[in-house]
DNA sequence: GTAATGTATTTTGGATCCAATTTTCAAGCT
DNA sequence: AGCTTGAAAATTGGATCCAAAATACATTAC
């Protein structure tokens, strides 16, 4: 375990903090698939005792980014391959639909930020930013389309195949189609055709899931 | 708050005791929208200390069942009429699809027991049990998706509408209404007609979230 | 040498205690 | 009366301590 972090602020609880910098750690996959999650281990690497600890491992696994087994603690969770297409098929029926609903909705402002984050992902050669780029450009898309709970549930969906989607934008040339799939996302949005950024975000999520399952992209 | 409790099992962790009991009372309605959930007052009523009903509250938190702020505790959330028509919405998304996916799979056995669970719903005169043979009957009839993510998605989304769905069945003639849709359900699963069950799963749900919201129906 | 067994260490789950914050409510002031 | 104010009570967040279970490891029997 290589986790490092320094000095938690006053005004969240100790609970929250460590809750998010192990989200971040286990998404950016900075702590392995199987890798145990020690009370002791985190309670001082966060200068807290192990309650805030417990009550953090405790949301994790609601969100079913760590296992947990009765006196045996937690592990950071993997995906089978069956699991992680049954992450991408979900995501496929919902975020076209929430495209489909946002785009109407889309102001000249927001565009604009839509397209600065898709350019930043073009150009950035840092894998570690490509997952918040990448979702930085999703989000302020959907974002305005109002619903607000389809967003909930979109959003924990890729927490659990972020990891894996970093692995192969890396791996292969799946960056290159990521790109491209952007910009096509954007333009229909821009065009405000609804029915066509909506098919363009389902091929883009099924690309992505193939290109995961098959390890190899287009 | 009126709640009752005898023993905890030694065979389960008390947190999980806690948050299974504290989340059937939430959906069932025993506990009211707003109603604080006091640390100290579950502690007792379990016969534990503070530690795991914080870890139950927690998680209760993750599943958007209560809602806590700092320093001023934990109470059961309730959902805006938008909400509920979000939540419905994206169920409407959901299930069907998981239907479609499931009728194919469907054995004689399973559907003996689905048609089950369906008797006993159109039998049943006891609100408080409807809710758990509503979900018996699409829980049977969906688990062989094998969609085990979106299973555990409607699942979360199902909690958060039950109790509303119950209220709507009481007041009104919903109860006959769900029969009718129950029973063609049913009858395109044995059919093997999956389109026609998905379509009917569709409308199943849009019948629910209407008559929860203009609080008539048909 | 290997397998079984019993003990020590590690680790988790829970209880009790303390600190920080909010809420309550009574006294005092205009 | 109505509004501040400030101390006491209530409540949550976190630390420390103890019990229960699992793991590691040494010893013994074969």
């Amino acid at each position: 375990m290589a986790l490092k972090f320094e000095g938690i602020s006053k005004s969240t609880s100790a609970a929250t903090t460590i809750y998010d910098a192990l989200r971040k750690a286990i998404i950016e996959g900075e702590l392995e698939v199987g890798e145990p999650l020690r009370q002791d281990e985190m309670a001082k690497l966060f200068n807290t005792s192990r309650i805030p600890v417990r009550e953090a491992l405790s949301r994790l696994e609601e969100h079913g980014l760590v296992k947990t087994r009765r006196y045996k603690g937690a592990v950071v969770c993997g995906l089978s391959a069956d699991e992680a297409t049954g992450i991408f098929d979900f995501r496929a029926l919902i975020e076209p639909e929430v495209m489909r609903r946002a785009v109407p909705k889309m102001s000249r402002e927001l565009l604009q930020q839509a397209r600065g984050y898709c350019e930043a992902f073009s150009q950035s050669t840092e894998p570690l930013h490509w997952g918040d780029l990448n979702r930085d450009f999703h989000s302020t898309l959907y974002g305005v389309s109002g619903l607000a709970y389809h967003l909930e549930v979109v959003d924990n969906a890729m927490d659990r195949v972020d990891r894996y989607l970093r692995a192969q934008l890396v791996l292969s040339n799946g960056i290159d189609r990521a790109n491209i799939e952007h910009f096509g996302i954007m333009e229909a949005c821009e065009k405000g055709d609804a029915d066509l950024a909506a098919k363009r975000t389902f091929d883009h999520i099924e690309g992505a899931k193939n290109s995961l399952l098959h390890g190899i992209s287009t």
